[in-house]
This record gives C-alpha cells, sequence and structure tokens, in this order.
DNA sequence: AGGAGCATGTAACTAGTTACATGATTGT
DNA sequence: ACAATCATGTAACTAGTTACATGCTCCT
C-alpha cells in the first residue's frame, strides 16, 4: 500500500501527471520506493476513485493531453494520519545477500567480480547523492526541505555503508 | 524467484521439511529473505516437480511425518549457473524513508516518536548480530563459513549505519 | 483444561512485473 | 527515415500476504 503513500507525498510537493510521476519515480523518489508507469496508473486510478487525489484534463499544443492529478483534503488527512501510524521495522530483503550467503556452492571468481560491480554502482549513486546534496543544500536546510534532506542522508549512509561492506568483502577475497 | 534461491542455500547447508525451513526463515537466513511457511511450501512444490530438490516421508513418533527435501545435483548445478549471473544491483525500497520524506505533511511528534522506536529495534538487531558474530566466529573464519559470516558482517553494518542514521535524524529534530 | 510446538496445507487476495499497444511531435 | 520524448493505458502473469483449516503431543 505504500506506493499510494509514496505518491501522496510527491502530489503534496507538487500537482502532476501519471508521466510525470513516473519521472519523479526514475529520480528523487524513486531512490527509495521504485514503480513502473503501469504501476503508477493503476494505483492512480484506485486513488482517484478513493478521493485521495482529483484528476483535472489539460489540453496541450503539440503535445498529448494530459490528467493532472491533484492531492484532496481527504487525500492530505490520510498522509497525516499514515504518519501517526507506527512503521513497521523492515528486514532487509536482498538477493545480493542470499548469493553471497551461498557463496561456498558457487564460482568463486564469478562472485568476486560481481562484488566489484556492485562496489561501482554503489560508488556511482552515492557520488550522484553527494552532488545533489551539495547541489540542493550548501547551508541550512529548510523546514519544508527537511524531509528530503534527511531521506538524502540515510541514502548517503547506506551507500556509504554498503562501499565499506563491499570492500571489506573484496579484501578478504583477495587474500584466499 | 529468489525464495528458490534462498531455499537451495539453505537446503545445500543441510536437508530440511518445510516446517525447518520456516523456522530458519524466521531466523539465520531469514535476516536477509524472510519467508512464510505458505509461500515456502508453495515454491517447495514448486521447486520438486522441477528436481531441484527431492523430498522423502519421515515418520517419527509422538510427532506428525514429514517430508525431508534435500538439493540434487540439478539444484546444486542451478545454484552455481545462479552465482555466475550478475546480480542486479537493489534499489532501496523502504516504507520508512517515504514517510520520513513526507514528514512536513505529517506528524513532527508521532514521527519522533516512530523514528525512536526504529532506532531502539535496530539497535536490538545489532546487539542480536554482534552476540552471534562473537559467538560463531570468535576467531579465523573457515572457508566452509566464509558466506554466512560476510553476510553477517554486512548485517552488523547496515544496523549500524542505520542506528546513526536515526540518531542523525533525532538530534536535528530535537533542535525544532 | 489450555496453550505451545510440530507439521502441512488450501483459498482468496494484493502488489508488482513484463509484454504489448497506440499515436503525435521534435530533433538528428 | 529513425529515435527519443510525451502521454496513457490493457492483459497476462508471478510473488507474496492474510485468513482459514486440521490434528497430534507435551507441558503446566
Amino acid at each position: 500500500m505504500s506506493l499510494e503513500h509514496a505518491i501522496l507525498v510527491s502530489l503534496a510537493e507538487r500537482s502532476a501527471s501519471g508521466y510525470d510521476l513516473t519521472r519523479r519515480f526514475d529520480k528523487s523518489i524513486g531512490h527509495f520506493w521504485k514503480a513502473s508507469h503501469q504501476q503508477i496508473y493503476k494505483v492512480l486510478g484506485r486513488m482517484e476513485k478513493g478521493d485521495l487525489v482529483s484528476a483535472a484534463v489539460v489540453e496541450q499544443d503539440g503535445r498529448p493531453d494530459k490528467r493532472v492529478y491533484e492531492i484532496t483534503a481527504d487525500g492530505r488527512h490520510e498522509l497525516r494520519d499514515w504518519t501517526v501510524l507506527p512503521t513497521p521495522v523492515e528486514r532487509l530483503r536482498s538477493d545480493f545477500a542470499v548469493k553471497i550467503r551461498g557463496m561456498q556452492f558457487g564460482d568463486r571468481d564469478a562472485m568476486v567480480t560481481d562484488i566489484g560491480r556492485h562496489r561501482d554502482a554503489h560508488q556511482g549513486q552515492l557520488d550522484f547523492y553527494l552532488a545533489d546534496a551539495a547541489k540542493h543544500y550548501p547551508g541550512d536546510v529548510s523546514d519544508e526541505d527537511l524531509g528530503a534532506y534527511l531521506v538524502l542522508r540515510g541514502g548517503i549512509r547506506y551507500e556509504q555503508g554498503q562501499i565499506e561492506w563491499l570492500d571489506e568483502m573484496l579484501e578478504r577475497l583477495a587474500s584466499r
């Protein structure tokens, strides 16, 4: 159900079409909750029925019409109510960790290569986050931006932790 | 499809019934891949049809019969082949992060409480991992245990990173 | 007498993925 | 001519969750 909430947060920040949301879910908010356009359109339809969002058709020239969604008062209430409920503490669910765990039954060389790939990918993501932080939050953070900033900080710490772990593994595996 | 691989890894370590696997998925391997017993029985059935595992009915006295699953040669091949393929780099998918991101639209006090709850939960998990590491790997780690050890190291780093992030948030929010 | 543990399932549902579909405009 | 961007969907499928079901033994 949390795609609904992610959409509500995104629309509370700024109204958008399904297409706009899809792009947002490819970056910013999508860094910690990804969604395909198919899923987004499906959920938007359900949310419109539930009066959490309302749609307005906007005609454009040279481009197809679009349905711009706006959060409703009900939607804002739902969002606030949701923040009051305790969030279940999530467990990790990692394909990669399962594979590491099964290392002894696999191909050691291929796995070292794969660990290196992951290291590079996480380094890339970290660089992206750091650039983003430097660009958007060079000084004090406004109350309005605090949530986005804190999540970005979480992303940075996560990527750093991953890189440290991946490096630790590479070091251990190099000496065998 | 990765529950299959998680089960293969677990059965490669030691044969087990669906019930045994369920308990394992409540601890050890379940720390980074959780699964319900319903899902486990369903997947075991599919895997048996695909000859990745084979079952033997074991009669017990004072307890119900059980079907003990063993990994087959095909299963071991599948596991090895899987380790050779590159693992897609996963993005985070976090309800909690979405909620933090939407902080400005929610109840600040409730969220501070929730962050505290998460902090405690992650501290508890970290303590558990540290005790596990101290108990099982006080000295050198054998080749056989390396995968499990490295994943445990990953878990420790992950929990530490989370706690640091949660503390950072609590500190920032206390001063507003 | 009641609850916890052992043991295995079915049924109904929700969320999410993958593949396919359409059609206009703008840039190379 | 061809690809990319804008824009919105349907259809078929897979994975996972929640609720329900059964029945025996051991412990308090």
